[in-house]
RNA sequence: CGGGGCGUAGCGCAGCCUGGUAGCGCGCCUGCCUUGGGCGCAGGAGGUCGGAGGUUCGAAUCCUCUCGCCCCGACCA
């Protein structure tokens, strides 16, 4: 989308009619309730809570099995209200570790220090992960709300979100899938009918106890994804065979109840998209899954820059009800693995827990073959953990909406002049497809502009002043290099173009040396335990949960995926010494 | 939940020990001035000191309780 000159200003304005018009309306008597906002959801919760225990709480010793749904959902409540305590001091534990906040007066010492000082970010090397929030909230991508967990996207962050989303929908709809949308809500008796999938999600989900003023005989989860309502939706879209394939995508928001959240990284609510398939064969689900991976990969290594390694999950890191687990892994700045994407051959077992059949060309039922597949907006957190540098934000082309911010310097009757020119150029960028703004802002300094734009991540600065207007010219500055140049105005759209299409390169290039750099074989234990802070570890590994388990004891590394990349030939499990089949990677991971 | 730290203006902080007019920097508003890497000057607006009790003639400051937040650990996409 083309920008206009105030795609990048402050949003001040909207900021101004929200905080004096968008005064609260008191609840409304007939609003929905998520659990725990009132005494009685407890109750309910109470009741509730056996039949979902699983082993989640044998693993969570320190939390009563009769407590435990407060555990999970129980902190879905407004802020301030309810505090665990009052519960009878049982369930402390429950709404402890929460991360995000809008309130946060209290920063790192490091980073009060730093706010005092100018508006510069912290740089990398003092913080890596101080720098990272410095840079989302400096760069306005988003903000803390006063939900806990919860952040607020900026036009900034969504901006990447749209673009993100219109080249991945098209990648979808080139492949012969649809979007639908289904309920946010999921009757908790759905989530249960996959024994697996329930386990693995259980311990994450909101509830919705009481709406209308009145309990719920069921409650209805908050999605955490929607395999179980769209199979539900499934059984009765297909009879026969002649309705396959079923190729549905859905882009919308999910609610998972994390212990530690970060902005974009990892938040309790988020916004993605999940692809659900339905298949005759295991063959051609398996086909979809791999397809839908490779266009994952396609999507970060084209369009974000982002190299990834696409391959197997472990057994350990499977999707709670699938058969198999694909992921693309990437590497950020600190050498730590980022999951980016993930695709689920399911198999059958969801079909079979809704009875998803269909009349097979030989006449029988069957169970249809599915597929999951999703990307989220932590995308935005791997954009910017792959790219950024300390001075903010560095977006590919690609996927920026701010391709090119001129720059208008000078006073008086040159401005007008110079702001007239600037316009015309402007003009002809964005008959090209660019997004351009110009800075016509006579408060502000050039140099504080220049600042201010690198740290929002604009990919070229145009610098148009009365000297440049005397000899035909102009100042361009890329933001990843930050290296300046003159051009001829006559020939700055193509020059413009063309500094683009190399930033896009340079930077998947830059990322890709790094990561390669940072990839090595490591072939002992004692190698792999003195590494495990070097970045990707290709290390042999036999299968055993519990060789991968002790590797995340010692090193608190875990294994990525198997890449299918890496010509996998067999060796001995660093860990057990016992056949492997091939490398896996090992490293950090967020 | 275990271990640390903290609530004073939009943001970052000082004041508290030793009770007595609530301050500083940035930001914001107005005007003038400036404009090629974070201009300057002058004026101005903005705070129930997280909340509730208590002690006191008097509490941001002392005492008690309470609410909330951040970091590390445990959990996890």
């Amino acid at each position: 989308m083309a920008t206009g000159g105030t795609s990048l200003a402050p949003d001040r304005a909207a900021s101004r009619v929200t905080g004096a018009g968008g005064g609260r309306s008191g609840p409304h008597p007939k609003a929905t309730t998520v659990s725990a906002a009132t005494a009685p959801a407890i109750q309910i919760d109470r009741h509730m809570a056996p039949p979902f225990l699983g082993c989640r709480v044998m693993r969570r010793p320190w939390l009563r099995p009769s407590l435990w749904m407060v555990a999970a959902c129980g902190t879905a409540r407004g802020p301030g209200r309810l505090g665990a305590s009052r519960l009878g001091g049982e369930a402390q534990g429950a709404d402890r570790p929460r991360l995000l906040s809008g309130r946060c007066r209290h920063r790192s010492p490091l980073l009060s220090r730093r706010r005092r000082m100018a508006d510069k970010l912290i740089p990398r090397e003092k913080g890596f992960s101080e720098w990272y929030v410095d840079l989302v909230q400096k760069a306005k991508l988003a903000d803390y709300s006063d939900v806990k967990g919860c952040m607020v996207i900026r036009p900034n962050g969504f901006a990447l979100w749209e673009s993100i989303q219109r080249a991945l929908d098209k990648m979808f709809k080139d492949t012969g899938h649809r979007n639908a949308y289904f309920p946010l809500l999921i009757p908790l008796s759905y989530l249960k009918k996959e024994a697996e999938h329930v386990e693995g999600f259980n311990p994450q989900l909101a509830l919705v106890t009481v709406a209308g003023g009145k309990q719920l005989e069921e409650p209805y989860a908050i999605r955490p994804t929607s395999e179980t309502i769209i199979n539900a939706t499934f059984a009765k879209w297909i009879q026969s065979y002649r309705d396959l394939p079923l190729l549905i995508n859905q882009w919308c928001n999910v609610m998972r109840w994390e212990m530690r959240t970060r902005l974009f990284l990892r938040t309790t609510e988020f916004l993605w998209q999940e692809g659900h398939t339905c298949h005759e064969t295991e063959e051609e689900a398996e086909r979809e899954t791999r397809q839908m991976l490779e266009i994952y990969r396609t999507f970060a290594e084209e369009h974000m820059a982002m190299p990834v390694l696409a391959g197997r999950k472990s057994e350990s890191e499977r999707f709670a009800g699938a058969l198999r687990t694909y992921s693309i892994e990437a590497m950020m700045q600190d050498k730590k693995a980022l999951q980016a994407g993930t695709s689920h051959n399911l198999g059958q077992n969801f079909a079979k827990a809704f009875n998803t059949q269909f009349l097979g060309r030989d006449g029988q039922q069957h169970y249809v073959w599915q597929t999951s597949w999703g990307v989220s907006t932590r995308l935005i957190g791997g954009l910017i953990l792959t790219h950024s540098d300390d001075s903010g934000l560095v977006v590919p082309p690609k996927l920026a909406a701010s391709h090119v911010v001129i720059i208008v310097i000078g006073k008086g009757e040159e401005r007008a002049r110079v702001v007239e020119r600037a316009q015309a150029l402007a003009a002809d960028l964005r008959r090209v497809g660019l997004g351009v703004s110009v800075d016509d802002d006579e408060s502000k300094s050039p140099g504080f502009k220049y600042f201010e734009y690198e740290l929002q991540g604009v990919c070229l600065r145009v610098e148009l002043g009365p000297k440049d207007l005397a000899k035909e010219q102009c100042v361009m500055v890329r933001r990843d290099t930050r290296v300046k140049e003159f051009a001829p105005l006559s020939g700055a759209v193509a020059r413009a173009q063309a500094l683009l299409e190399s930033m896009q390169k340079d930077l998947f290039a830059r990322a890709k040396q790094f990561r390669d750099e940072h990839t090595f074989e490591v072939n002992t234990y004692d190698e792999l335990k003195a590494r495990a802070d070097d970045g990707f570890m290709l290390a042999h590994w036999c299968e055993k949960p519990s060789c991968e388990a002790k590797v995340k004891e010692d090193t608190s590394a875990t294994t990525r995926c198997r890449p299918f990349a890496l010509e996998q030939v067999p060796g001995k499990c660093v860990v057990c010494g016992e056949p492997s089949p091939g490398r896996m990677v090992v490293a950090k991971a967020y």
